[in-house]
DNA sequence: CCGCATCGTCGATACGCATCGACAAAATCG
DNA sequence: CGATTTTGTCGATGCGTATCGACGATGCGG
């Protein structure tokens, strides 16, 4: 492999020379930079990662903490992971997988080698016990998820409260005077990831504002218990019931009960599901969706822990940043009446 | 952050010899190491990653090369992810994300700036472009699929043609004389991932020693494609027909399509697809199914990579590497005939 | 035409660790 | 008991880059 020096050699100038037209940190005349320059592409000289880090005390990767496997939860990580990864490239730099089986001795391991710059963890809970090491770590952390104390961290997640109220004041103004939430899979719920909280803070803002009857009744996996909330749902109303199922396995078993009672979304009751735009489509009544913008968040932590990292090692910072969220009428929910 | 030499310092003796005690590549006195080791944990000392790989030359870091979200398999691509992880971490290698929009570019860059040790590369196409830039690489890497060919470099993936036949054989002997296998998403195939190719070669092998017709139809995600699919396996036969849908999308449309004809898997059809346990048993009706073992496939590839990194960097290496499929029965089949 | 700032380049050094040769002390052998 | 090997430790050097101070060359104003 060639290095620095050997291209220094090539051009005819010092190694430090060929340093500075790298990095452009002093100015370089047009000659010796096109000298330089050739004999990198000639020598397709590329600089060696870890004598960079050793010098410059910066490496240019990020960690990203992925969550234990929730089983069905997986695809939707791998959109995290998959934009975060792109974005990171598109600011120069590169991502380490660090799982959560490491717990935080992994967190602690990856930034005291200094393997990484910085760190993004995902699924973060209420009360995750990596906080407490994560304030102590002296490199940048962006949270994906918000903690129940948030203070001293820097977290960005979707709005969830937001998309509670989006969900039922679209439901209450297409005319339905009961909603019933389906909550999500007990393997969620029990992570006591907050996000939970929030939207149902959300959905029962709307609903007293709004004036309908709010429903919290158990989603999970299981048909029965489906079953037996949208039934008591049918029991609340002599109009049409709404359902809000953000958990994507809720709604299928959901799915196949309503029909199962010969009720059709869209037309007997309204049904409004979190799902990408392109899994709404695929279902056989086009699924009316709360987008939580996980693109967007993945990108916004990026720039966040890329922005952190430019700046200068700094004193304690915090922050936290909501996405707004973005509802979207396909065929599973009734058309608000005219006028209305 | 506390240095070796620190360290050394602490313990009142050479730096070289706190890097023996870490290495154990000299002998060292019982008491020796004791100081040494106190001193370690006394400064919570952690040795820097970029020193250690700019004198050890290796960065104890693996790329892995994911693919490009083709939408759906995203969650049996997080499994890939997730098993790689955490097998690297069992031999002390962390995970570097190389994502496929970086294309042959990002190969050669993780690699010349020595970023990484080695390389695995996931859905390897059939005739994929990136092969020609992994063999001028000169760091081991190891593919997760088959390319047509495989001369030269190290391939591992599960048996595809042993699924094929599984299937086949199985359903032969529960007494179906019609097995049509559903090809994959448009957007698989296209790929020329060939795997599809590999199974049904096995498929076919099967069908003509076990005497039975094979069809092989159109799958994908549009309901009518399927559809047709269908009425033409019904009416190849008078018996009953079987179904093989590896495609875990195409899996739903069918299941669809056979309940609005009335048909009931396991009873009047046998369906046999391929899924995780866990999402199998998830379903209505059990799916039986061919588990290709994305797992194990996956701690294989980590051992490969990391037996090759142990090894003298070597002349050039060839393998391949074919992990056997399980078949599993669960309700969505016919149980075979006694004595048969 | 001289003093002074700016530009462009070089040489030297530090970053933190692995590794090699040297060497003293202890153990082994004839 | 001297010769030889083994054991345990040290000092020095190199890995490839970034960066600082130095310095000659050039351009400027007075």
């Amino acid at each position: 492999m060639p290095t620095s020096k050997d291209v220094a050699q090539a051009a005819g100038v010092a190694q430090s020379t060929v340093s500075y037209v790298l990095s452009g940190k002093r100015p370089i005349s047009e000659k010796t930079r096109k000298k330089v320059e050739d004999a990198i592409e000639h020598l397709t000289y590329q600089p060696n990662a870890g004598a960079r880090a050793l010098a410059s005390r910066r490496t240019r990767v990020i960690g990203l903490v992925i969550p234990f496997i929730p089983e069905l939860h997986m695809a939707s990580i791998m959109e995290f992971v998959s934009v975060i990864a792109n974005t990171a490239r598109r600011y120069d730099h590169d991502i380490l997988l660090v799982t959560e089986d490491e717990g935080a001795a992994g967190l602690r391991r990856v930034v005291g080698q200094q393997i990484c710059d910085g760190l993004i963890l995902m699924q973060v809970e209420g009360d995750d016990e990596r906080l407490p090491v994560v304030r102590s770590l002296k490199v940048p952390v962006v949270l994906i998820g918000i903690p129940h104390d948030p203070s001293g961290l820097v977290c960005i997640d979707a709005d969830f409260e937001m998309a509670g109220k989006q969900c039922v004041q679209d439901l209450a103004a297409a005319g339905h005077d009961v909603i019933c939430v389906l909550d999500w899979q007990r393997e969620v719920v029990d992570r006591h990831v907050n996000y939970v909280e929030r939207f149902m803070s959300g959905t029962d803002q709307a609903a007293e504002s709004m004036g309908v009857k709010m429903l919290h009744l158990p989603g999970g996996t299981d048909r029965d218990v489906i079953a037996d909330s949208v039934d008591k749902a049918l029991a609340e109303t002599t109009g049409t019931p709404a359902f809000i199922a953000p958990d994507g396995t809720v709604q299928d078993v959901l799915r196949r009960v309503l029909s199962s009672r010969g009720l059709t979304p869209g037309k007997d009751v309204s049904v409004i599901g979190s799902a990408s735009p392109t899994l709404a489509e695929l279902q056989p009544i086009p699924l009316s969706t709360i987008d939580l913008r996980p693109a967007e968040v993945s990108r916004r932590a990026v720039k966040i822990i890329c922005d952190l990292l430019e700046a200068d090692p700094q004193g304690p910072t915090e922050s936290l940043e909501l996405v707004p969220t973005v509802i979207t009428h396909r065929s599973s929910t009734l058309r608000p009446p005219r006028g209305s």
